[in-house]
RNA sequence: GGCCCACUAGCUCAAUCGGCAGAGCAGUUGACUCUUAAUCAAUUGGUUCCAGGUUCGAGUCCUGGGUGGGUCACCA
């Protein structure tokens, strides 16, 4: 146990007064008539003379945790704030008494829940306030919030002191929501934002599904799992890396429009665009292709856009992002030769080896051509993509899972989408030929069997699913955090997840 | 993993060339019946991230470590 701060102290001495009056400093019960927001807002309405006086008013009682305090002799005034504002509190000696007012000065503290009743009034100054005939104690704050003082000087709003230091924020992030009304309001836009993709493909006859998280095999992604272990199954098992091969599964079972918002785990480094876990929207639709998924991706995100930012227009670190389709489509080769001036499918594998060393950039061992041609579009090509853009057509050797353009057989109808320099979306027209991807699986155990020694693991079961049968369908992934850091103006993924992972102190 | 930067009171930050560790806010005590960064007076509060080293003397310099931020690399 850490010792006790003085401030501490001072308020655990506090909350032993509160007990030796009868006052519990954590009741069991709270009662309140009305939020702060509405309490205004009814008060705004229909104010006459008298009710600015308070005469008129009736009495409501108000919850919410104390922001501020001004003591000034015979009267206190203080701010409150519940999850919708935030009220004045005026508290006379007159009204409620000499020692009664001692009381409140002397064991009520900023962070402190309370319950207050009053009658709404105007001061002389036109603020809406709380002239308090009664107040209790809900839940004493122990321990002091991070100090912070806000205020509006005409208009301006100015902090002080404001608690913004970014590993304290992360590791206290209650803190961090307590006092940081802006950090509270990006975790809204998150909600508003799967709210709304959730009502745009429920609409359209999506079925919201569940899979596993623990994976006997992992896969759908290119990506390396955490692992755990079942102990009375004796059964290793794999937190998953994406939902794919569940979601496809049920494509065969008869489902022809299936989607899953969920937790996705990928052991890999972290950064500001990759947190070890993260949130993927994936979908399936059957007797649909990745032309129709473009379709159907532009619109969900200009929807949820005007649900959450009131328009299609949204500020990103410094852009003005237009998310109102159609929006540009260019292919992978054409978009790679805008921006780098290679044309890879007139270069030989050499060729393209040497645009490495021309550039005095390293050649992994291991890279097939594909990879070479990913890593030459992430560098040159992926930085430049600020305005929402699908690119397509993508080399067979690194999508395993896509289905190959009729006539080339090197290049799979697949899509990403880039928004503000960050990869938004994945989609392709799914394979759904399950001898050919056996051979696709087999491929890729092969070159990484080369480069590592580990098999990667062949998925016999999604393979005999697709046995059955499995119509023909476009799918889709999309990471939810990176729209998120879009539609919030973050250029950190740790901003938009409420408690980032973070290395243990000690 | 490499490199750069940061870490000082509850919070935000100062501290000159290596020379008594400070301010504002918060807290405490007092004054004050319309304040809103209330004001006024007084006042408390420190393992300067940790462990070593150099020095008469280290927040400051050196070595190692920790955590975070940034950046580069890695990521079938």
């Amino acid at each position: 146990m850490r010792s006790l701060t003085e401030i501490e102290q001072n308020r655990l001495v506090k909350l032993e007064r509160l007990r030796e009056r009868g006052e519990s400093p954590f009741p069991h019960r709270a009662e309140r008539s009305h939020s702060i927001a509405m309490a205004t807002k009814h008060f705004s309405e229909r104010s006459s003379d008298k009710d600015k006086s308070g005469e008129n008013s009736l009495e409501i009682t108000l919850c919410g945790r104390m922001r501020s305090v001004r003591t000034m002799g015979k009267l206190a005034f203080a701010h409150i704030e519940d999850v919708s504002g935030r009220i004045q509190l005026l508290i006379r000696a007159d009204a409620i008494g000499k020692d009664r007012l001692k009381q409140f000065e002397a064991d009520f503290d900023l962070g402190d829940f309370v319950q207050v009743t009053g009658k709404l009034m105007e001061t002389r100054t036109g603020e809406v306030t709380l002239d308090v005939s009664n107040f209790r104690m809900l839940a004493k704050s122990v321990s002091p919030l991070p100090a912070a003082k806000e205020v509006d000087e005409e208009g301006d709003r100015r902090v002080y002191s404001a608690f913004d230091n970014v590993e304290a924020r992360y590791r206290e992030r209650y803190a961090d929501l307590a006092v940081n009304p802006h950090v509270r309001e990006i975790f809204r836009v998150r909600s508003r934002a799967i709210t709304a993709l959730r009502y745009f493909l429920d609409k359209r006859d999506f079925l919201e599904v569940e899979t596993p998280v623990l994976q006997p095999i992992y896969g759908g992604a290119a990506a390396r799992p955490f692992s755990t272990h079942h102990n009375q199954l004796h059964q290793d098992l794999f937190l998953r890396i994406s939902f794919e091969l569940y979601l496809k599964r049920l494509l065969v079972g008869g489902f022809e429009r299936v989607y899953e918002i969920g937790r996705d785990f990928r052991n890999e480094g972290v950064s500001l665009t990759h947190n070890p876990e993260f949130t993927q929207l994936e979908f399936y639709w059957a007797y649909a292709d990745y032309e129709d998924v473009m379709m159907l991706t532009e619109q969900m995100v200009a929807f949820v856009a005007e649900e959450v930012c009131d328009g299609t227009v949204v500020t990103y670190q410094g852009h003005k992002l237009e998310f109102q389709p159609p929006w540009r489509r260019v292919s992978l080769r054409e978009v790679l030769n805008e921006y780098s001036d290679i044309d890879y499918l007139n270069c030989s594998d050499d060729q393209l080896v040497s645009h490495f060393t021309l550039r005095g950039l390293n050649v992994p061992s291991n890279a097939t051509r594909g990879k070479l041609i990913e890593m030459l579009f992430s560098k040159y090509v992926e930085p430049n993509l600020i305005q929402p853009t699908f690119v397509y057509d993508y080399p067979r050797d690194i999508s395993p899972l896509a289905k190959t353009k009729e006539g080339d057989s090197d290049t799979v109808e697949r899509f990403e989408v880039f928004v503000g320099g960050l990869e938004l979306c994945n989609a392709f027209t799914e394979l759904n030929d399950p001898i050919d991807q056996e051979q696709r699986f087999l491929d890729m155990g092969q070159d990484h069997n080369k480069e590592s020694g580990e098999a990667h693991p062949v998925d016999l079961d999604y393979l005999k699913a697709m046995s059955y049968g499995m119509p023909p369908n476009g799918g889709f992934g999309m990471g939810i955090d990176r729209l998120v850091m879009l539609l919030t103006d973050q250029s950190s993924i740790r901003e938009v997840i409420l408690f980032p992972h973070l290395r243990s102190k000690e």
